[in-house]
DNA sequence: TCTGGGGTCCTAGGACCC
DNA sequence: TCTGGGGTCCTAGGACCC
C-alpha cells in the first residue's frame, strides 16, 4: 500500500489572522512584525488608523507579509527599516501570538477530524499521514489518486470552515516531497505528485527549495555549478560526499532523488527551552550593568516559569550573547541535578557569564535550559558503576577582560569574621 | 537604513571509563 | 608502561527551520 503523506501550510498565517479582525485591510499590503508600539488606533468615528512602515524606527524584522506586500519585494526575515524603503505605505501590525496560537489550535483540530495522524511543525504547518484514512487508497475513475485528493480537499474545507483561513497542501509519498509541493500552488493550493512526476515537476526547481538546503549549502552548491534539484540529482554522490561530508553529502543525493523514509511523528519531548531578547540599543556590561542585570534576571525568571508551567526541569543551563558585530557566543554548564528554579538558573547562568569576554557592546542576551526531563520523573538510571567525580571542565583561558559583571551584588563574605 | 525569537540537529574535541 | 578501540558525557559553534 503506497504511503500518502501530506504537508499542510497555512497561507500567510499571521497576516491572514489579522485580516480576520481587520477586514478593511484586505487587498492592501500588510506586514506583521516589530515590537508593541504600533497598535491600530481607534478614532472617534469608530474607524481605525494603522501604522505604516515609513513611520517605523527600530530593529524589528518582518514575521509575515501578505501576498500584496510580497509583491512589493518584502518578505519574512527582512528588517523593517529595509522593508520601509521598499514599501513605505504598507500597513504594519504588531505580532499577537495569543491570537495565532488560538487559530493554530483551531486549524489542527479541524484537520484531526478528517485525519488524526499529525506531526506538528510549528504554529502554522503540519505533516499528516493520509495512508490509512478511509477512502485515501481508492481510485476515482481513471485517477489513482482520486481518493487521496478527495481527502485532502475535505481537510482544506474543514480548515476553512473552522477558521475562515485558507491553506496549501502537498500530497506525495514522503515528507520531503510534500513539503516542496505544498509551496508550488500557494495560496489555497493542492498539489499531488506521483513518484514518476519528480523529474518533470521538481528537477527544474532551485536546489535551495529543498527543506534542509539553507543559505550556506546553497552558496556552496552554486559555487560548484549546481543550481537546480535536477543538477543535484545528476551529481556524483561520491563527489558530493567529498565536498559536503559523508552524512550531508549522501543526504543531498537522496533528497534530490526524492527519497525520504522519515515517519510522521505524532509526539516528541522538548529538548530545551529558552528566552532571549535583543535590546533596543547595544548595551555595555559595565556602563549598563544595572539594566543588563535586570534583563538577565527577568530572562531567568521567564525560562523558569515556562519550565514550571509545562512541567519540566533541566540540568544544562546556558547563556547566549550577541555582540554589536553580530558575533554570537554561548556558554553552558551542567548541574548535578535538574532544576526549574529561577534562582538556581540565575546562579548557574551567572557563572557562565563570567567566562565571556565582555569588551564589546551586547545586542542580545539569552538564557537556555537543556537536557530536559519531566518534573517529578525519576532520573535516568545511573550507570551501575560507582561514583565518579564530575569531569573537569575543559580549561579555558580566562577572558582578557574580566569583570565585575552585572552581578546583583558581588558575593560578599557576610559571615562573622 | 542591516539582520527577532524559539527551537532542533550535527560536528568535533577532550575527559573519562571499560 | 605503552597502545588502542569503543562508548558516553560535556561544551562550543554553526546550519537550518518556522
Amino acid at each position: 500500500m503506497p504511503r500518502y503523506i501530506a504537508h499542510l501550510d497555512m497561507d500567510a498565517f499571521y497576516a491572514s489572522v489579522e485580516l480576520l479582525r481587520y477586514p478593511e485591510l484586505r487587498g492592501r499590503p500588510v506586514v506583521i512584525g516589530g515590537g508593541r508600539r504600533h497598535q491600530p488606533e481607534v478614532l472617534a468615528d469608530g474607524t481605525r488608523r494603522f501604522a505604516v512602515l515609513r513611520d517605523y524606527a527600530g530593529r524589528g524584522v518582518i514575521t509575515t507579509a501578505t501576498y500584496e506586500a510580497r509583491a512589493l519585494g518584502v518578505h519574512s526575515g527582512m528588517g523593517l527599516m529595509k522593508a520601509a524603503a521598499l514599501a513605505p505605505d504598507a500597513v504594519l501590525l504588531p505580532t499577537d501570538f495569543d491570537a495565532y496560537r488560538h487559530y493554530s489550535r483551531l486549524f489542527k483540530a479541524a484537520v484531526a477530524e478528517v485525519a488524526p495522524v499529525i506531526e506538528d511543525r510549528g504554529i502554522d504547518e503540519i505533516y499528516i499521514d493520509l495512508t490509512d484514512v478511509p477512502g485515501a487508497q481508492e481510485a476515482v475513475g481513471h485517477d489513482p489518486m482520486g481518493g487521496v485528493r478527495a481527502v485532502a480537499l475535505a481537510i482544506k474545507n474543514n480548515v476553512k470552515r473552522a477558521t475562515g483561513l485558507s491553506c496549501s497542501i502537498g500530497v506525495t509519498p514522503n515528507k520531503l516531497l510534500s513539503k516542496l509541493c505544498s509551496d508550488l500552488d500557494k495560496p489555497d493550493g493542492l498539489t499531488l505528485l506521483r513518484p514518476g512526476d519528480l523529474a518533470t515537476r521538481l528537477w527544474p526547481l532551485p536546489a535551495r527549495r529543498i527543506n534542509g538546503i539553507g543559505p550556506k549549502a546553497n552558496e556552496k552548491l552554486l559555487g560548484l555549478g549546481i543550481r537546480t534539484i535536477g543538477e543535484l540529482a545528476a551529481a556524483d554522490p561520491a563527489w558530493l560526499v567529498q565536498h559536503f561530508g559523508a552524512r550531508y553529502g549522501a543526504w543531498l543525493h537522496e533528497a534530490a532523488h526524492g527519497r525520504d523514509e522519515r515517519p510522521v511523528v505524532t509526539y516528541s519531548e522538548p529538548v530545551s527551552m529558552s528566552r532571549e531578547t535583543t535590546f533596543e540599543r547595544d548595551l555595555h556590561a559595565r556602563h549598563d550593568r544595572e539594566l543588563l542585570g535586570g534583563i538577565f534576571t527577568r530572562l531567568c525568571e521567564q525560562v523558569a516559569a515556562d519550565l514550571t508551567r509545562k512541567g519540566y526541569v533541566g540540568k544544562t543551563i546556558g547563556i547566549k550573547l550577541r555582540f554589536d558585530d553580530f558575533k554570537t557566543v554561548t556558554r553552558d554548564h551542567t548541574l548535578d541535578h535538574p532544576t526549574a528554579d529561577a534562582q538556581a538558573i540565575r546562579q548557574a547562568a551567572g557563572q557562565c557569564l563570567k567566562r565571556v569576554d565582555l569588551k564589546r557592546r551586547l545586542r542580545l542576551l539569552g538564557v537556555r535550559v537543556g537536557s530536559l526531563r519531566k518534573a517529578g520523573e525519576a532520573p535516568p538510571l545511573p550507570p551501575a558503576r560507582t561514583l565518579r567525580p564530575a569531569p573537569l571542565a575543559a580549561q579555558e583561558p580566562a577572558p582578557a577582560y574580566t569583570l565585575p559583571l552585572f552581578e546583583e551584588a558581588p558575593e560578599q563574605e557576610t559571615g562573622p569574621r
